[in-house]
RNA sequence: GGCGGCAUAGCCAAGUGGUAAGGCAAAGGUCUGCAAAACCUCUACUCCCCGGUUCAAAUCCGGGUGCCGCCUCCA
């Protein structure tokens, strides 16, 4: 039983999807015209995980992710570099896969844009309009906030209030100050499309609730992303879908904490920011995702170049007890080991599963499913040696595996093979080591360090591992 | 001003009523030619402070202090 956190009740509630043992999510995705920060990159790991556990535990998962394609930002950016808009968004969508897939973030089922779904968001916007919901100005088309009753409901606030603390945009041609923009008319040299409210671009908040109703329907399992999104984007999204469809757009809403630098929010306005792409020069971006899901997703964390490096250590301690069954496995168990996990080895691994299993749960608690990994791992360090049998090696193996799989960690395969200049480099060291030429041997220890190979003499033999 | 969050060892971080997980770092030990890895031991009589409730509180309540976020584009 999964329960989770829903920022609309504010509580933890039993997860039940609207449709047995099937879930449809969407999280909001990139302004497509830079590359991503790590503050980015948190909901995007993070429901990653949240849609691998869910296929963990059975379900039918569809996750859909948008790119917004059509935006302000890109509008700049494109002028700034004598571009079309499309072709800045489109170098930064694939720049945002280098970078999703280096964090080992699977693909979403789809990833609607913005430019490809005009359609769906124009018939939006005339449904809200035909219900009253929305009118249109000078070729402008707004929201009428306080045609939805509901409306603060997702980020607490007080109508009354929203309009007296009013950092808001005056507008003329605006009914409320409260309302906002659905259909933005055409600026000179801007680009545009035709709408029978005229020629224009979309708002902010209108793409995803169109594209969320277009790909998954009038109504979801789970929304998500950072919490800045609360409000107004999600907040709008709620009036938007449900003005429209008049029924609950999504059922659980999910939103991560910040990543921080010096207790700050990291920001792009606030400049205090870390692109993926910078951390990538210096970093294995596996270690940032442990460094994410290392803390609760709700909780605000820090982000410093020395966490990372402690991550890193951290997956090491993983690596080495995987390199460590991998070479049994290559070293020909006991002969006569059969493939079978014994029970008592079998008992313990399912003990450590179910721990795992209790932690993700609990609102998907990955800080305390890597611990229960961490307690596999020393089992495994302590009680799988080179007098198991071939089963329990096997069976250690593959729930380990299976668990650092479920979180996307610890799953890159470092073991290649060899160079036969290494693999000579090795046989001659042990040469030396068995002449007691142990200058020789260091000599050559170290040479290999150079290459970013490092050896362990062990009881089993000499292994090596890649820096 | 309104709304919300956070404060646990040197560092990161779980734990939300039953007597402080896990990781990193440091120290000692076992093993090793030496390393590395691994294992063992050691690191919070205590969870920001002060009251209260309770047989029992890091966990609940009240009051402080400090920090942060949203209310505006923002993951």
């Amino acid at each position: 039983m999964i329960e989770l956190y829903n920022s609309l009740t504010s509580q933890k509630e039993t997860f039940v999807p609207l449709k047995e043992g099937e879930v449809k999510i969407y999280a909001c995705g990139p302004t497509v015209y830079n590359y991503f920060h790590i503050g980015n990159a948190r909901p995007f790991i993070f429901f990653d995980v949240v849609r691998r556990y869910l296929k963990y535990a059975g379900y039918q998962v569809t996750f859909i992710q948008n790119f917004t394609d059509v935006d302000d930002k890109i509008i700049k950016k494109a002028a700034e570099e004598g571009k079309e808009p499309a072709q800045i968004a489109e170098q930064y969508i694939q720049e945002y896969f280098i970078d999703a897939d280096a964090l080992g973030i699977e693909r979403a089922d789809s990833y609607p844009r913005v430019s490809e779904n005009m359609d769906a968001i124009i018939s939006l916007i005339q449904t809200l309009m035909d219900k009253g919901l929305a009118y249109e100005k000078d070729g402008n088309v707004y929201y009428r906030v306080r045609e939805f009753d509901d409306y603060g409901k997702l980020s607490k606030r007080d109508i009354e209030e929203l309009e007296a603390g009013a950092r808001i945009e005056i507008s003329e041609e605006k009914e409320d100050p409260l309302d906002f923009a659905l259909w933005k008319k055409k600026k000179d040299g801007e680009i545009y499309w035709d709408s029978p409210f005229g020629q224009g671009r979309p708002g902010w908040h209108i793409e995803c609730s169109a594209m969320a109703q277009k790909y998954l329907g009038d109504q979801i399992d789970i929304h998500g992303g950072g919490a800045d999104l609360i409000f107004p984007h999600h907040e709008n999204e709620i009036a938007q879908s449900e003005g429209a469809t008049g029924k609950q757009f999504a059922k659980y809403w999910m939103h991560n904490g910040y990543i921080n630098i010096n207790n700050e929010k990291m920001s792009k306005s606030l400049g205090n920011f870390f692109t993926v792409r910078d951390i990538a020069k210096e970093f294995d971006l596996e270690a940032v995702r442990f460094f994410v899901l290392n803390a609760h997703y709700r909780s605000p964390i820090n982000f410093s170049r020395e966490l990372v490096e402690s991550a890193s250590s951290s997956l090491q301690r993983i690596y080495n007890a995987k390199n460590h069954l991998d070479y049994l496995l290559s070293q020909g168990l006991q002969a006569d080991a059969s493939e079978e996990t014994s029970e008592e080895v079998l008992k313990q691994l399912q003990q450590y599963q179910a721990q795992f299993c209790a932690a993700m749960d609990n609102d998907f608690n990955t800080a305390d499913a890597i611990a229960a990994i961490f307690e596999l791992v020393r089992f495994i360090n302590i009680h799988i040696h080179e007098s198991s049998t071939r089963g329990d090696v096997l069976g250690a193996k593959t729930m380990l595996d299976e668990l650092t799989d479920v979180l996307g960690i610890a799953c890159q395969s470092k073991q290649e093979l060899l160079d036969e200049d290494i693999e000579k480099l090795i046989a001659m060291r042990q040469e030396a080591r068995k002449k007691k030429d142990f200058v020789l041997a260091d000599k050559i220890r170290d040479e290999l360090k150079e290459k970013g190979i490092l050896l362990e003499d062990t009881k089993e033999g000499v292994k090596w591992k890649k820096n």
